[in-house]
DNA sequence: AAAAATAAACGTAAAAATGACGTTTGTAGT
DNA sequence: ACTACAAACGTCATTTTTACGTTTATTTTT
């Protein structure tokens, strides 16, 4: 058997964006459309994450964060690189050949997965120039490569991560409501939460701090506003190594 | 800009060895070692990890668990791609590049960094042609390439996932003693463990099965034998969603 | 202006887990 | 049989969790 080393590497960015108002965990999935010239026949009509190559001087880190850059003009967002996937099988769709440019190049294409955390309010679709939407995370459309599997590790990665480590927090608006950490944590895990034990053990935590506001514009009782506090998280964590297996 | 679309991948493998007498985490590093032939002049002379370009026709996790078999003969550890290391100046010292072969393709080279769990029992340096040896992770020699980082950042990562999934277990034997479990941890985390309080909180765990057997050939009163059961942690695990956060 | 509706917020008691210790037990070597 | 010593068990106060019931503040309706 001979080696291969020469090959071709790529970043490709999961963008989840949680929506407060709809309690849903969306991902940011661009359209993907080719018909034949000739025969108008659809040769690809589909999703895909966003990704690119990665430029010569750049590290791994930097080309995700470029490509979210230029799908939501967004940076310093919650960034975690999870995964790399380069089964020797990755393209073998047509579809997904006809698609690449250099199919000679690209039959082996190794990418080094993202996936990035923010609130959907923080991004504006509308000026973007690309064909992006967002898709609950539980309803997915037809996706091409083997983007579907991506997004599903990413996911999961996140499901795990959620319950040792406070990147909740990355998917709210700065200041948020103690149901709203809740509602995400529901809709994340698909799992019921007893609110009122929920509310104390959130208040507990020296690193949740309640601020001097509450929300406006609510039709019913207007609920306290708080913030995480990520230095008093750290300050804590060095303290307790509990080992919870 | 341009960009750079024909790079370089390779798997490169922290394989973690816990020796249950010493009491040490210890990574399996290989000698590496250049001198000039006219000169004489040591060119390089440190340690690496192992690892290897990726084959045409694998997977990565193919290459990773063919690159452990080829050097401790063993197959079906416990593995885990933690992170792809591809900064543009990963190779930019000059003993490495006097190292690899084709330095123009392999300045810059994409590696998948796994890392293996096992016991040091487990593995017989002596049957192997490579120059392999032990060095515990909190005392490595000098290192190419930047395999001290990468070797730190899988350590990083089993400290955080030992606290939040069993895979200390896998570091062990199958038949194990408490008080080794107890010892693995401190060693990893650096911390201090009640005995009384550890023993009784890992026998209440309905998946650390007690055996039928003790402890044979040592000098004091010998200890009860436990397996850890996967099966019965996954059922487990399902029923208790345990935010911890 | 009072009443109704409702989400937010607070309260309680039993059970389980944890932290900080003291005590007993079983085996090998003397 | 005695001793050394790690293994193993026990206790109690404190904290955390679980499973509920109740009150409060605000908006909307009457």
């Amino acid at each position: 058997m001979e080696s291969e080393k020469i090959l071709n590497i790529s970043v490709d960015c999961v963008v989840f964006g949680y929506d407060t108002n709809t309690k849903s965990l969306n991902v940011l999935l661009i359209k993907r459309y080719l018909a034949s010239k000739t025969t108008n026949e659809v040769l690809v009509d589909d999703f895909v994450l966003t990704g690119y190559h990665v430029y010569k001087t750049e590290t791994l880190d930097d080309t995700a964060t470029r490509v979210l850059k230029e799908l939501t003009g967004l940076t310093g967002q919650y960034k975690k690189q999870f995964k790399a996937f380069g089964d020797p099988d990755r393209l073998l769709h047509p579809k997904d050949i006809i698609w690449i440019e250099n199919a000679e190049f690209n039959l082996r294409t190794t990418t080094i997965a993202y996936y990035f955390l923010l609130n959907t309010e923080d991004v504006d679709l509308e000026t973007n120039k690309n064909d992006a939407r967002w898709f609950p995370v539980n309803n997915l459309p037809e996706l091409g490569f083997d983007h579907e599997q991506i997004i599903l590790e990413a996911y999961e990665d996140l499901k795990v991560k959620c319950l040792s480590e406070p990147i909740i927090f990355e998917l709210l608006p700065d200041k948020f409501t103690i149901n709203e950490v809740q509602d995400v944590y529901q809709s994340i895990l698909g799992i019921e939460i007893d609110n009122r034990n929920f509310r104390r053990k959130l208040i507990n935590k020296k690193y949740i701090i309640a601020l001097d506001e509450k929300q406006v514009g609510v039709s019913k009782k207007p609920a306290q506003l708080y913030m995480f506090s990520r230095e008093v998280y750290d300050k804590v964590f060095q303290k307790n190594y509990l080992i919870s297996i």
